[in-house]
DNA sequence: CCCTGATTCGC
DNA sequence: GCGAATCAGG
C-alpha cells in the first residue's frame, strides 16, 4: 500500500480527529500503526492541532478543579458522525418486547444539556447506578467522557471496548461506550469507577 | 499485558 | 519517503 492522495486524507482528518495511529492504521488497512506515526511526522503534523479547545484527557481521579457548573458555549461543532456504520437490521418491529410503555426518547444520562437527570422509575434503564451515590466530580467525568464515546453497536463490542451501555435501549438512542476499556475490565476507566465502587463509598442511606 | 506516540536508521 | 524496530511511557 502507498500513500495515497485520498489515504493520506483519511490520515489527517482521523489524526486531527483525536484518533489514535493504530486506529487510524486499521481504518486505512494494509499499514501499521508504525506506519501511520511516520506518515504523521513526515506531514510534520505530529502536534495534534486539528481542533480541539485543548482538552487533554478525560481523567477519571481527581486532580482537576473540576469547574464548569455549564457546559458553557460549544466551541466544537457537533461532530457529524454518529452512525460509524450503516449496519441497521431495521427489523419491522421485531426485537425489543414488551419494555415500550412510553414513547417519550428520553435520554437521562445521555443528555449533555441534562445537568439534573432525575432517572424516571420503573425503566429498563441499565447499570447505571443511581446517580445519588457518586461524586460530582465522577459524575461530572464519565459526562466529559461520555461525550467522547465512540457509541458503537452491540455488535461491535469487543473484548477491549468498554461496555457501557448509554441512553435507553428501548430508544434508538441507544449505544455502548466503546472506548478502549481497561485491561481485563468491560469498562474504560471512567466507566470502571461508577461501576466498581468500594463499599465505603457507597452513601446508603438507610430507608 | 494492553496500549500510546517518538525516534532511529537501513532500505 | 517509508516503516520496522526500538524506546519511553501509561
Amino acid at each position: 500500500m502507498s500513500w495515497t492522495d485520498e489515504r493520506v486524507e483519511l490520515l489527517k482528518k482521523m489524526w486531527s480527529e483525536g484518533q489514535s495511529a493504530s486506529q487510524i492504521a486499521k481504518e486505512l488497512g494494509g499499514v501499521t500503526r508504525n506506519a501511520v506515526i511516520g506518515k504523521v511526522h513526515r506531514l510534520g503534523l505530529s502536534n495534534r492541532a486539528g481542533a480541539e479547545g485543548a482538552a487533554p484527557e478525560a481523567e477519571a481521579p481527581v486532580a482537576k478543579p473540576v469547574v464548569e457548573p455549564t457546559p458553557a458555549p460549544e466551541p466544537v461543532a457537533a461532530r457529524p458522525e454518529p452512525a460509524p456504520e450503516p449496519v441497521r437490521a431495521a427489523p419491522a418491529q421485531p426485537v425489543r418486547p414488551t419494555v415500550v410503555p412510553r414513547p417519550e426518547p428520553v435520554a437521562a444520562v445521555a443528555t449533555p444539556a441534562m445537568r439534573k437527570p432525575v432517572v424516571p422509575a420503573g425503566q429498563p434503564l441499565p447499570p447505571q447506578p443511581s446517580l445519588n451515590e457518586i461524586s460530582p466530580e465522577t459524575l461530572a467525568s464519565v459526562r466529559e467522557v461520555e461525550k467522547r464515546s465512540r457509541k458503537i453497536s452491540l455488535m461491535e463490542l469487543t473484548e477491549r471496548t468498554c461496555k457501557w451501555p448509554i441512553g435507553d435501549p428501548a430508544t434508538d438512542n441507544f449505544y455502548f461506550c466503546g472506548l478502549p476499556s481497561q485491561p481485563g475490565k468491560p469498562y474504560c476507566e471512567a466507566h470502571v469507577s461508577v461501576a466498581f465502587q468500594p463499599m465505603s463509598t457507597r452513601r446508603d442511606r438507610r430507608r
